[in-house]
DNA sequence: GCTATTCCGGTATAATTATACATTTTCTCC
DNA sequence: GGAGAAAATGTATAATTATACCGGAATAGC
């Protein structure tokens, strides 16, 4: 099997994960309308998937399928209902946040692939002091803070959700 | 035909328009899974219908199925659409957007659920001067400016059409 | 009232998607 | 490295959904 080039695997960047980062990026700039379609442009970007594990990664990835403009395409669902219970928030943070920084008044935290617009709902459910809003992208979620001082406060605050309190 | 108690039908108030009325109440208070489970509850209802027809309501109501806890069920879509009419631009404000603010180089808008794509385009179609660019999330757009007067000034412009002129 | 037109919805079926099962790959713990 | 467990994926197929086609009811125009 030395044909093989899985080299990758080791910390989250399983085949896996970068094919339905692929998905994920496919849907959002093409109308994709049947996951046959689908495996056709993933197969062309280097992922030769059956349709099968197309229906999976959809599912896991929380994907629908929506009458749009002349047809059926996928998109990417809800992002999540609201959380209001400030304890599910600390869960959810922990599981999915990889890193938290900030530059100036802007706090980037970066989660696992596709769980960027959870944290970012869950975020907001908080209603943390000093924060002007947030913008979720798959893995990154942008938070606008008033001035650099909150963007510190917010920081720490985090970190220490993180570290598990 | 004296059986036929086909009375609504006047003011829009079709058997069709109460029949999606009821799907959207269903679907908002149990899991339904299939669109023959919602043929069996709509029968319940009073509403006597084949799963064709189910999905074709299902299709312009914009319903969804996504994979929830444990199976899949159908649930409201989002409901976005992208206009690209520079001149829609202030009704579509007027409609979507929530709160204008700004800090340092940055205006935050915030809009509705899943509008900030149409907001965000519509922005980007109308080339405000000392905008470097835009990104949206789901209900934020992010504005980044040249500096921070030409946050405040455009802050003050979109208040003023969010206030009607 | 009569005809034309449009809308609605059923039937039957094609198209699409989910999944049981088997196989392969990856991970874990020694 | 190897055995066993767990995860991932393909195959084949069942389950589900969309739609072409058609008939009947409502509507509009005369």
């Amino acid at each position: 099997m030395a044909s093989k080039e899985k080299k990758d695997a080791r910390d989250g960047n399983s085949a896996k994960t970068t094919r339905r980062e692929t998905i994920l990026r496919l849907i959002a700039s093409e109308r994709i309308a049947t996951q046959n379609e689908l495996s056709r442009r993933l197969e062309e970007e280097g992922f030769p998937v059956t349709q099968a594990t197309i229906s999976r990664d959809i599912r896991e990835l929380r994907l629908v399928k929506t009458a749009g403009n002349g047809g059926y395409y996928y998109e990417v669902g809800k992002p999540s209902e609201k959380y209001h219970a400030p304890h599910k928030f600390y869960s959810l943070y922990q599981a999915m946040v990889r890193t938290v920084d900030y530059a100036q008044n802007l706090v980037v935290i970066h989660s696992d692939t596709g769980m960027a617009q959870a944290v970012c709902a869950a975020m907001d459910s908080m209603d943390w002091p000093g924060v002007l809003g947030t913008i979720a992208g798959d893995d990154t979620v942008l938070v606008v803070t008033r001035d650099e001082g909150c963007a510190a406060e917010l920081v720490q605050s985090l970190r220490e959700i993180q570290a598990g309190r």
